[in-house]
DNA sequence: CAGGTC
DNA sequence: ACTGG
């Protein structure tokens, strides 16, 4: 047990960076490190959309603005952040707001740390290595689609997935203007970097995510504590980053080489004619493009050129230099044609999409409002709700159900949560195989150990499990 | 062969 | 059965 509290490791630098970057300057969020630990809330497969960008700071998009965030490695490791893009329309009076929803910081975490440590004693053992893993609280539409995309898929695509969908889709968020005029460094920073990151929710993974995590949330005495805040604010000048230019994107649906193999196709930006931005501001209004109940293997095809008009104008948007963008709304979505997903790289994966967009709008009062009437809904009835629409099954059903649906006792159960039921908390399920029959037991067998917000400390092992197979397998050798 | 949904 | 490793 590493938990010498006396032993301060060294001085560390304070918390934000006061102006000394470029960009809108660092505020406070005035959480602790056991409260919100940005290493094991991240990047740890609630969501796609968050990317290193720096020492230790994440980059990422919330709703319609993108937030930076850093852990302040000194004290108790309050986060700083900043809002370096935003809509038009959006308050900047609100970001805070906005943030704190995103992490639902209205729940004591740490209470609830407590809680479960005093009803299991392995999670009292581990939990201490995995302090701040915190459940957010997404966009449901955003959720939803992400986790289709995250069928038999690896981290690093679903994020190359997911990033494809919101720059071809999506609506572009111009940077602020923050006085200095340095946004467009911080936007090619930020651009640069995305291929950098290295998310952990994968067990197999054999890369080293205990350097990352020792950086910045390596708490109870660890090491030292890392240096989080590094005093290097931004000083990583050009290095080309290779060709971000890349030739090909969905054109108008037309016939695009697919991708064959796994080579993350085309990105975005395609010739930077225009420099548009306006342009793809509109949601395609295409109203109800008749297409419903085609929930199966529908094949939509309505307009063409709309998915080609809309994409063209993402296109233009990010070669323009848009950097970020909001994830594409149900009606900037259903203009995405399965063909045009195909040339993306979403494989067979593509008509779900497709398919759930147009489920989802076929619903009374739209998609985004059926949805979102979920969180009132019990978890089961989500759960059957979700399960409805093409490609979702118990797991995606689970992880939007607790990922953006204050379903907060949803348990994804994949192979790796499998294995732990059937060694720790369901013991009696040991030796089975994992059928559609037995999702509800094991949800039970965690709920009943961990309460209401078994979801919640699910991960908190998950997290554990991961690092603890990196461990081993850094330590064995081979 | 591994993972999820059909 | 499907798909990417």
């Amino acid at each position: 047990m590493p938990g010498d509290p006396a032993a301060a490791p060294a001085p560390l630098p304070p918390p934000p960076p006061p102006s000394a970057a470029a960009g809108p300057a660092w505020r406070l969020l005035g959480t602790s490190r056991e409260q919100l630990c940005l290493e094991f809330t991240l990047p740890t497969g609630q969501s796609f959309r968050w990317r290193r960008t720096g020492g230790g700071e994440f980059t990422g998009v919330v709703g319609r603005r993108v937030f930076q965030l850093r852990q302040d490695g000194g004290g108790g490791g309050d986060v700083a952040w900043r809002v370096i893009g935003r809509a038009r329309g959006e308050d900047e009076a609100r970001d805070e707001e906005a943030l704190a929803e995103y992490l639902n910081l209205g729940v004591d975490l740490a209470a609830l740390y407590a809680e479960w440590a005093a009803a299991d004693a392995r999670f009292a053992k581990v939990a201490p290595l995995i302090p701040g893993a915190r459940m957010m609280r997404q966009d449901p539409v955003e959720c939803l689609f992400q986790f289709i995309c995250s069928q038999n898929n690896h981290i690093s695509r679903i994020h190359g997935m997911v990033e494809r969908l919101c720059s071809t889709y999506g609506t572009p968020l111009p940077l602020i203007d923050a006085g200095g005029g340095d946004v467009a460094e911080a936007a090619a920073r930020a651009e640069q970097q995305q291929q950098q990151q290295q998310p952990a929710w994968e067990v197999g993974r054999k890369r080293s995510l205990s350097e990352v995590e020792a950086a910045a949330c390596a708490t109870a005495g660890g090491p030292g504590g890392g240096g989080p805040l590094a005093p290097e604010p931004e000083g990583d000048g050009g290095s080309g980053s290779g060709g971000d230019e890349a030739p090909g994107t969905p054109r108008g649906a037309a016939a695009a080489p697919p991708p064959s193999g796994d080579a993350p196709p085309p990105r975005r930006g395609r010739k930077g004619a225009r420099a548009g931005g306006a342009a793809a501001e509109r949601d395609a209004p295409s109203s109800s493009s008749g297409s419903s109940g085609g929930a199966g293997g529908e094949t939509t095809a309505p307009e063409p050129f709309a998915a080609g008009a809309a994409a063209a104008a993402a296109a233009a948007a990010a070669a323009a230099g848009a950097a970020h963008f909001a994830f594409p709304t149900l009606d900037q979505l259903s203009a995405a044609t399965e063909e045009e997903l195909r040339a993306l790289g979403f494989g067979y994966r593509s008509k779900f999409i497709t398919g759930a967009a147009a489920a989802l709008r076929a619903r009374p009062g739209g998609g985004d409002a059926w949805l979102r009437a979920l969180r009132g809904a019990t978890a089961a009835e989500a759960a059957a709700a979700l399960e409805e629409l093409p490609g979702v099954g118990p797991k995606v059903a689970a992880c939007v159900a607790l990922f953006s649906l204050d379903k907060h006792d949803a348990i994804p159960v994949d192979t790796h949560v499998w294995q732990l039921a059937t060694k720790y908390y369901a013991r009696h399920l040991a030796g089975k195989s994992l059928t559609k029959k037995l999702h509800p037991e094991v949800a039970a067998a965690f709920v009943a150990r961990f309460g209401e917000r078994a979801g919640w400390a699910h991960s908190v092992l998950f997290i554990s499990n991961l690092r603890q197979s990196q461990a081993l397998m850094a330590g064995a050798g081979d």
